[in-house]
RNA sequence: GGGCUCAUGGUCUAGUGGUCAUGACGUCGCUCUCACACAGCGGAGGUCCCCGGUUCAAAUCCGGGUGAGCCCA
């Protein structure tokens, strides 16, 4: 009665390691480096179960390659920046951004991101992650947002970011710009309105719109121009009801004849695609909505209010006037804000821009040259590449995130960028360098932020020491590995390589790993509203994180995967069997270290199955196929290992054996070691417990290699194992448990022979002879096609002799001296089929069982 | 509407052309055999979503459908 128990082992190591230092990143080595860019956790709170499968995910490869010797790059590091948290101190203090000073608002942004960080730093630990606060990093550190500011600046003199006054998305709830990455689409239930417009030369046009609150911000009715309900309108005239202002009428192919009347009103801005059209045709722009969501002077009478408001007061006026024809309801789709889900409206405001719509080419060669795992994934980042319309909007009107590093004329909006040496700077808090230099007027700092993925899009160059120290840098770029889940290969894994693509030329990292999304249990997404969240803590504490781990090894890569928590016993139980392998194989002395120079069947054929088990594991690791290399180790540590070969040398082991004992000792260490990225601290409690050896820990020992191959291996050890799973077969089918006096086995090779001794420890039988033949005879009793042979031999004939075997009579079958069956005029080689025979010994039946060439009896 | 992924015993899952289809969980039977009952041994349980096609041979390849999930428009 022994068994492991997590609770006490787990937090005991996790100690040691830290104690110990192994995991530290040695800028002074000269070992090949291996660094990953991790996901900076983001400090919202406690980590949830997404959380605690995806960083094991990324621990497994850190872990792996530091078994094979890599000087391992793996930062502990948060992400502090950005919205999230200013929602949520807003929500904790009840302040706005206005009501607010900035200094105050500031400093509890940054107590309440920062108070959380302990607390995920424990969980990490608690999920044996082998990360390194050495090489720490948070984005919010001014160390952190010089970079980002550094490589604005550097963008901005080489005419790649830019200020703008063009179409942005606009929250007007957060009261912010939103790149498209940040905006969201939503179905949801809109009204929609036809409306005449009546046309300068007589008649009258119907558009149908959702928004009739902009049609004085209407700038062309648009129609197809094989439309024949509009036909002779291009080039017309249509008068706008309520406000009498004259638009064009033209035709545009991207109009959805089937939707509405086929006629359409561009505004500026109704969504994205007025916006589009407004650019195509070369459109005037008149803005109607506020940034507050306000309707403004321009829209005459509907002015201060509300876009809601305005759109039941117009909706009443176009009655009153006779202009309004019906309305239907209708499931739309609109675009909202991700964080608050405020519907986006587009306006017009001076913005700063990165160019992005110009790299679309560049950015898939680079994307071509980084190796993606799981491939697929690489499509993703192209459907998004090739979909962009608009560069990247990089300014925010937030206040917890990184200043942007200008000054701003206040006579004539001339910009005066910092210099690199002065990053990081906060521009309202440090003076310009003097007054304009066009215009003499005053300089004041700029109130915009970056949006925060400029902070995230930096984490290599701040990881690789980029402007910090030159010889590192030069180490470190590209790093090794990105690990991140799909949902953010458009925002964080696109403008990293857009980043790194427009100011070095290069990719980020030679791999990028993408992991999937843990589901609730009934495959439904996890969601806070939806209160089907799971907390890991729980888990960890129940089972254990190495069983927690378990279940995020069985996950293949990019595959959305729902929690199965039979997943996470069961990755308990094979700690608890990796426990009782290593302390019964550690239980035998091994005098001789070297390795044995004779091997019995049975010894050559696990040491074949452990070196395959080794070169597959070793495979999978390598391409982050940790699931399939977890199948590998388990199949062969659990079943063949334990349950076949332990079994089968218990007793000449415990004899003192030299090579069993070898054996045991050997592959359950290599066994161990192979776990051990994947399952930390069961495998570092056996390795110090019965195997500790020269190294402080396993996780510095090395990964196994597969054993030379001077190993003979016939086919007589996977015999003899087929000898002990018939026997076994035998007893439960005769619900037979007792001793077995003999087994006597025919047509024995002499290697199979010498398998005697572990055949009988396994069976429990008294003893094994072996016999000849003429002691017994046989009666075939059917006859079975071997598929497999006759298909590839006999192509389009195999049907004949599948056939003609299938309706022989077995009692009345011929067999030729060597084993060749004659049916009419076939003549049918042994080797194309399998006879079932029984065995008359004695003048009785007797207990045979065939296992591929040998006969065997037993006798009770 | 487009892209990607997927559809396999009760449940989950492996499997990329070779004919008793993998494993886990569950279930049933036997065994507390001296590493492990968180174990071992064995059994039952499947039209491999549907329809065509290629092939001597398809869960696997091709075409078409149906359904699901994710991403995007």
């Amino acid at each position: 009665m022994s068994a492991y128990d997590h609770t006490s082992a787990e937090p005991r190591w996790q100690q040691k390691w830290k104690e110990w230092n192994i995991y530290r990143f040695d800028p002074s080595s000269k070992d090949e480096i291996y660094s990953i860019d991790n996901p900076p956790r983001y400090t919202s709170g406690a980590l949830h179960l997404g959380h605690a499968t995806g960083y094991p995910m990324l621990d497994f490869a850190a872990r792996y390659r530091r078994m094979r010797g890599y000087n391992i790059f793996f930062p502990l590091c948060f992400d502090t920046n950005g919205m999230p948290v200013e929602t949520a101190t807003e929500k904790k203090h009840g302040i706005t951004k206005f009501n607010t000073d900035r200094k105050t608002y500031l400093r509890l942004c940054s107590e309440y991101a920062n108070q959380f960080i302990d607390t995920m730093t424990i969980q990490f630990e608690m999920l044996g992650m082998s990360l390194d606060p050495s090489i720490y990093y948070q984005t919010d550190a001014p160390e952190y947002r010089r970079i980002t500011q550094i490589t604005f600046l550097r963008m901005l003199d080489r005419g790649l970011a830019y200020r703008g006054t063009f179409p942005v998305n606009w929250c007007v709830h957060c009261n912010t710009s939103l790149a498209d990455a940040e905006v969201e689409r939503e179905e949801r239930k809109a009204e929609l309105y036809y409306v005449d417009f009546v046309l300068k030369g007589g008649g009258h046009v119907t558009i149908a719109t959702t928004r009739p609150e902009l049609i004085g911000a209407c700038q062309a009715v648009l129609f197809r121009e094989d439309d024949r309900r509009h036909a002779g309108l291009n080039g017309q005239k249509a008068v706008l009801p309520v406000y009498g202002k004259e638009v064009p009428l033209l035709a545009d192919d991207r109009v959805d004849a089937a939707f509405g009347t086929g006629a359409v009103m561009v505004c500026s801005y109704g969504d994205k695609e007025d916006a589009d059209w407004i650019l195509k045709h070369k459109l005037p722009v008149s803005i109607i909505i506020d940034d507050i969501g306000k309707m403004n002077a321009q829209a005459g009478f509907l002015a201060g209010k509300n876009t809601a408001d305005a759109r039941v007061a117009m909706v009443d006026a176009l009655s009153k006037k006779g202009v309004l024809r019906k309305s239907e309801t209708f499931d739309h789709s609109v675009g909202v804000c991700w964080r608050c889900a405020t519907p986006v409206e587009i306006i017009e405001t001076k913005q700063w821009f990165l160019k992005s719509v110009d790299f679309k080419k560049e950015i898939m060669e680079k994307a071509a040259e980084i190796r993606w795992f799981p491939e697929f994934m690489k499509q993703r980042l192209k459907d998004w590449t090739e979909s962009l319309t608009w560069d990247w909007v990089i300014s925010r009107q937030r206040l917890f995130a990184t200043p942007l590093p200008v000054w701003e004329c206040t006579g004539c909006g001339h910009i005066v960028p910092a210099v690199e040496s002065q990053c990081y700077i906060d521009p309202l808090e440090t003076s310009p360098p003097g007054p304009c230099p066009k215009c003499g007027s005053e300089l004041k700092g700029s109130t915009d932020v970056f949006d925060t993925w400029m902070d995230s899009s930096v984490s290599v160059l701040y990881n690789t020491f980029w402007e910090r120290n030159e010889k590192l840098f030069s180490r470190l770029f590209p790093m090794s590995l990105r690990g991140q889940a799909h949902e953010i290969i458009r925002t964080w894994a696109y403008y990293t390589i857009l980043r790194s693509h427009l100011l070095l030329d290069e990719i980020p990292w030679n791999d990028i790993m993408i992991t999937g999304f843990i589901m609730a249990p009934d495959r439904t997404p996890m969601h806070t509203h939806l209160g089907n969240m799971i907390d890991p803590v729980p888990i960890i504490k129940k089972y254990g994180a190495d069983a927690l781990r378990y279940f995020a090894a069985t996950c293949s890569l990019g595959t959305d995967q729902a929690f199965r928590e039979k997943d996470v016993v069961h990755g308990q139980r094979l700690c608890n069997k990796v426990w009782n392998i290593a302390r019964f194989c550690a239980s035998f002395d091994v005098k001789d270290k070297d390795m044995p120079r004779y091997f019995g069947s049975v010894d050559s054929w696990i040491l074949s199955l452990y070196s395959a088990a080794v070169r597959d594991a070793t495979a999978f690791m390598e391409s982050y196929e940790f699931d399939r290399a977890m199948r590998v180790i388990e199949q062969f540590a659990w079943h063949d290992f334990a349950d076949d070969y332990i079994e089968m040398v218990k007793q000449r082991a415990k004899e003192g054996d030299h090579a069993s004992v070898w054996i045991l000792r050997t592959i359950a260490m290599g066994v161990v070691r192979m776990l051990a990225p994947l399952l930390p601290h069961i495998t570092e409690a056996v390795y110090q417990e019965f195997f500790r050896a020269g190294e402080k820990s396993i996780h510095v020992c090395r990964w196994p290699e597969p054993l030379q191959q001077d190993i003979v291996v016939t086919g007589a050890g996977r015999t003899a194992v087929d000898i002990v799973h018939a026997v076994r077969d035998w007893r439960a089918k005769k619900s037979y448990n007792g001793p077995i006096a003999q087994i006597l086995m025919m047509q024995c090779t002499d290697e199979l022979k010498a398998a005697a001794v572990d055949i009988t420890g396994a069976c429990r039988a008294a003893e094994v002879r072996f016999g000849t033949a003429g002691s017994y005879r046989r009666a075939v009793t059917a006859v079975k096609p071997n598929y497999q042979y006759i298909g590839p031999k006999y192509r389009e004939k195999a049907k004949d002799i599948t056939e003609a075997l299938k309706s022989a009579d077995p009692s009345a079958l011929l067999l030729n001296q060597d084993g060749s069956l004659k049916i009419g005029t076939l003549s049918i080689e042994k080797e194309a089929f399998q006879l079932t025979v029984s065995y008359i010994v004695e003048g009785t039946e007797a207990d045979a069982l065939q296992v591929g060439d040998i006969l065997l009896f037993i006798k009770k």
